[in-house]
DNA sequence: GAGTGGTCTAGACCACAAA
DNA sequence: TTGTGGTCTAGACCACTCC
């Protein structure tokens, strides 16, 4: 056991054999009393180096049938989604926030039904060494969070002050493009019609809505990169 | 244990205690030989809970130390990236593939130094219910896939049938908004200049290149979703 | 040094689906 | 009916790290 486990070394050996083409989609992989012969470990080991791989999405297991190489029909992968400040720093920009507008949300505004409650509505726009970057319009619920009522909007995005009052357990992400309209152009400092990516993402807490926003991004400023590792733990 | 597993509830019930904020970031939880006199169970069961909190990066796990709710600094998310073929007949329209070239890949191809070796060059039209639906341009390494030098790309699309040739291990997506160039908007049946969401992916196995493809979609006729659940196993 | 999580064992019983 | 994976137990030893 240098350095690698157990564990390790049967879900790394099952990978190899499906990458070389040994194994192919639909094949049974040797039963898990098989591998316990094998590598004479117990069953405890090779279920779990198993149960990494079905995870994975890379296995497939059955009861009373054996475990079997996935049939590769839909692709996931991780995507990352920064936080702005962030990740505008690690460019080496310098990052700033602008409000634009805080005040008490009202039936009219977007997806205030996901929030079904009191809310604040914030806008505002992202920048990166001045110029700007993003604009975002955010709903954050009064309910979850009391505290967005009085919040430091002013002077903080509401992203990083969101993140450490209240932890999210869900999310969804939803991303187009987008042609930006001429007051949203004009915000960005982009040609009116400009493609823009548009990510708007729904947020709850143990099943109670916190906070709905969208963000809008030039289309030439600003790309998201997913990536998808069997290997990863 | 009627259709929950103690290991969820386990999990549950520390997911909860996060989530209502009695567990703050930074917070410990409790030991896992606490737990084990909590829940009458044994450490495996336990731990097996932590492990799951924190491969969600729910927590955070110190030796010596103890486990500890994270401090959320970044999201992520896991982005299903489907097969055009399954996700069009999902909607209930028809799925048509329509070739356009497929030529041997010269060095002025897009991405040719990814592949890295002998290519072919496909591109073709995907279309919904007889509507141009996505561009797409791909690369297939013939090191990787020697059969795709006569594949069948006039009668079925390059991913479909690529998808039962080789498994992939490794891919990098790369996601962005741009706006049609004439020719594709002429292509897609779309306004020029429209907004249009591009999709790159780079895919390897086992750390060899097998394919690049980069595909077009009219910004009002697609989008990408993606769901963050810390509960999903 | 002491106590945590990391890994593993050698069993066990059960639900479930395939034969 | 049968045998698989799903879950769990009651231990064990180890590596690491904080005190």
């Amino acid at each position: 056991m240098n350095g690698v486990t157990l564990e390790q070394r049967i879900r790394s050996d099952i990978e190899r054999r499906i990458g070389s083409g040994e194994l192919r989609p639909g094949d049974r992989i040797p039963f898990e009393h098989e591998l316990v012969v094998a590598y004479g470990c117990s069953r405890a080991t090779v279920s779990k180096a198993i149960e990494a791989l079905a995870k994975a999405g890379l296995v497939e297991r059955r009861r009373r049938a054996g475990s079997f190489v996935a049939h590769p029909h839909h692709q996931s992968a991780v995507l990352a989604v920064p936080d702005l400040e962030r990740l505008i720093a690690e460019r080496g920009e310098s990052y700033c926030w602008t409000l634009v507008a805080a005040r008490p949300a009202t039936a009219t505004d977007p997806e205030f039904a996901h929030i079904n409650g009191p809310a604040v509505r914030i806008d505002g726009v992202h920048r990166a060494d001045g110029s700007p970057f993003a604009l975002e319009t955010r709903l954050i619920s009064l309910s979850a969070v009391p505290a967005a009522e009085a919040g430091p909007f002013e002077k903080r995005s509401p992203g990083s002050w969101l993140i450490e009052q209240i932890p999210w357990t869900e999310a969804r992400h939803d991303i187009r493009a987008v042609m930006a309209l001429p007051d949203e152009a004009q915000a960005l400092a982009m040609p009116k019609g400009g493609a823009c990516l548009e990510v708007q993402r729904w947020t709850w807490q143990s099943g109670a809505p916190v906070t709905y926003v969208r963000q809008l991004f030039p289309g030439d400023r600003y790309h998201l990169s997913a990536e998808f590792k069997p290997n990863a733990l």
